[in-house]
DNA sequence: TTTAATTCCTACTAAAAGAGTAGGATTTAT
DNA sequence: ATAAATCCTACTCTTTTAGTAGGAATTAAA
């Protein structure tokens, strides 16, 4: 019941961009070394982000990458689900569609992964990106040491 | 962030149980048989129960196993902790103790996991197991089949 | 008192996921 | 031209997951 450094890390590299990359654009070298993670595997993970038209990217030297979404429009679920696949505890629960256990039918237990999986993604999605920035500026003002 | 198949099998047993074991025992072969989970693993999985004193055992021939917990004390929260260790989306978050990470002073991000991590510890803290007892009841005496 | 049914215990294993490493191709500002 | 960057994809090491396997100990019933 973790989630991977995919979405830790993917995270992370939002906010930073969000503060760093207001208006210019940064590199992976540049994040990597802020936020500690290794330049190769954050490139993947920007990569995902970027496919999902959440940052955008200038190729070549001075070139970086910086948001293409406004911070208050783009919510920590939308980040996660990115990077992570859904975010339900289970794989049986698909609210609309079809269920893929055989024992739905007559198996109790999916209206607790439905109850779980409805309250992460509530608490998701109702933090933006924004929210975050706004917190950790709050935060550095009083550090400034970095 | 998926709940492994000790948690999910778990669940499912102690439901068996409550519902199959009320003035006997059972033993793991019917379990096993009538929710589809392998003798073997099953096995581990209980003495994983019954080592948090949720479930008691009586060993030989028609022995057994049978709850050791009323269903109206116990919580889906804690059947689910036992199996799966804490609920909480990533390590970084120790509600009254010391945080791991170093860089928590700084990281925002821990709120995000925090607000996750009580959401989802508040659901599963409020279902308890006679709670899903009595859905399943509901369920099969609708299914006679079974 | 033997036998069969059961829990108890622990070691092993195959497959998948997680967390990167590595390195070359392409692009572009200087 | 060159250096700094993104882009792309294959590889690898480690840990976790989900079991399998099998023998020892216990006990009700024949």
């Amino acid at each position: 019941m973790k989630l991977s450094t995919k979405g830790r890390y993917g995270l992370r590299a939002m906010i930073d961009l969000a503060i760093n990359a207001k208006d210019s654009q940064i590199s992976i070298k540049n994040i990597s070394e802020r936020q500690n993670i290794s330049e190769n595997y954050l490139e993947q993970i920007i990569a995902i982000l970027k496919k999902n038209g959440f940052v955008k990217s200038c190729r070549g030297a001075q070139g970086g990458y910086s948001l293409n979404v406004e911070t208050v429009n783009i919510s920590v679920g939308d980040i996660l689900r990115a990077l992570e696949g859904d975010l339900n505890p289970v794989d049986c629960i698909t609210v609309n569609d079809e269920v893929q256990c055989s024992e739905s039918e007559l198996c109790v237990t999916k209206y607790v992964w439905k109850r779980i999986s409805d309250s992460i993604n509530d608490v998701v999605d109702n933090i933006t990106l924004e929210d975050l920035v706004q917190e950790q500026e709050r935060i550095d003002a009083c550090n400034p040491s970095k």
